[in-house]
DNA sequence: CGTTTTATATTGAACGTGCAATCAACAAAA
DNA sequence: TTTTGTTGATTGCACGTTCAATATAAAACG
């Protein structure tokens, strides 16, 4: 397990510096961790390039360095990649945010709140290709049912968390207009982080989400 | 000018009711304003009803009733249209903030500040069909530059009324966090909106968003 | 007033393009 | 020999655009 997802990222970082013919020349076992990882990353470079309408399944396997066929061999077809990359943008907030959290010292629900607030502006979401990935996916959630729900069950369980930590410092529905609030900011930073030519400031996207997660608890904890 | 824009009206109410003999039938002059707008809001639907990607052009021209080739004919193309439905839905914006300025009583700077905040929640604004499209137009519009530049100017017509108006309660800088914040909440809380089945839900929206800029004002102004 | 001419409005079949998916063929590894 | 991995030409389909054809309204004319 350990070797094989080392080999795949050796694979991966030497992938634009090998050619085809290489490629070509070395078809091993056990690809297939290694070529569905290159394909959902080819997946958001090519979004983040020309937009998801425009991301074709030549223009994908073209940036992982592999032939068309590929995409349907491994994933079934074009929905099945994008699908499977929705799911792993998810996956990584959802580490970033419990990871910040697992790490805490301090237990105080201010704490945990700016933990999932950080997570949320992690690295590994807020670049160019992620964000606007997120982006296009939230747009197309809306009308294809498998990533409408993958993006309801990440929506509940920020908001879930949101509420949790509030409920601890205020009553219900209070705690549940915080929740509320601080869901909006939070996405509401990423979406002109994402449509800014400039990207995502963090540190002011940061600053300004602190900055109200202190007003809310102002009057109930210091 | 009023004759044909109640022409117009009279058109478009009875759209759906007239029948495609009849509307073979009366080839009148002086159609373009109202297809236009028949076409329009046929794309508004049709986004509404399967996404950007899936709203063809015999899908929008069945909604409005006409053939596909009317598209071509009075918008250049399917990219003229879109356009066109973008310029539309950001003109109705901002219609809908200036107007509620405009009949400001009181001239303070949160009262022009909560005008901003209701506009930007109006009716005309939050309807499933104008929501989703915004949608589509902010994710498209990352890789279509003439609807870049258009999604371009609205948000800085936000920010600046916003900065303004925060400029008069407080120093530049801590004016400028405030209007960031404010943007990013109104955009998030269009955005969760969108994405959710039942739709926004303004009253609590403008509930979050109202106690937001008092939380921001308390320490300036009462 | 009736008739011809011109301008405007609209259709829908035809066309070319570009896409995703398929699959026969081949290559290396086990 | 079987299994796993990969290619790329082929296929069929759906899309946006075009354009010849048609039909009415308005204008010009006698």
């Amino acid at each position: 397990m350990k070797h094989r997802a080392q080999a795949g990222n050796a694979e991966l970082e030497s992938q634009k510096a090998r050619s085809k013919l290489e490629d070509n020349a070395v078809p091993k076992v056990g690809m297939e961790p290694i070529r569905r990882q290159q394909l959902i990353n080819a997946t958001m470079t090519a979004i983040n390039e020309v937009g998801l309408a425009d991301a074709t399944v030549i223009r994908i396997s073209r940036h992982a360095g592999v032939s068309a066929g590929i995409i349907s061999h491994y994933f079934g077809g074009k929905d099945g990649l994008l699908e499977a990359t929705m799911r792993q943008i998810l996956h990584d907030l959802g580490t970033a945010v419990s990871e910040r959290r697992r790490t805490l010292t301090d237990t105080s629900p201010r704490a945990h709140l700016s933990a999932i607030i950080d997570g949320n502006f992690d690295s590994s979401q807020v670049n160019a290709s992620a964000a606007r990935t997120w982006l296009a996916f939230w747009a197309s959630s809306v009308h294809k049912p498998e990533l409408q729900r993958l993006q309801y069950v990440n929506d509940r369980r920020l908001y879930a968390n949101l509420c949790h930590q509030f409920r601890r410092l205020m009553p219900r529905d209070e705690a549940r207009d915080c929740a509320r609030g601080m869901a909006a900011m939070i996405d509401g930073l990423w979406l002109r982080g994402a449509l800014s030519p400039e990207g995502l400031d963090v540190a002011g996207a940061r600053r300004v989400a602190l900055e109200y997660l202190d007003r809310l608890i102002r009057d109930y904890n210091g």
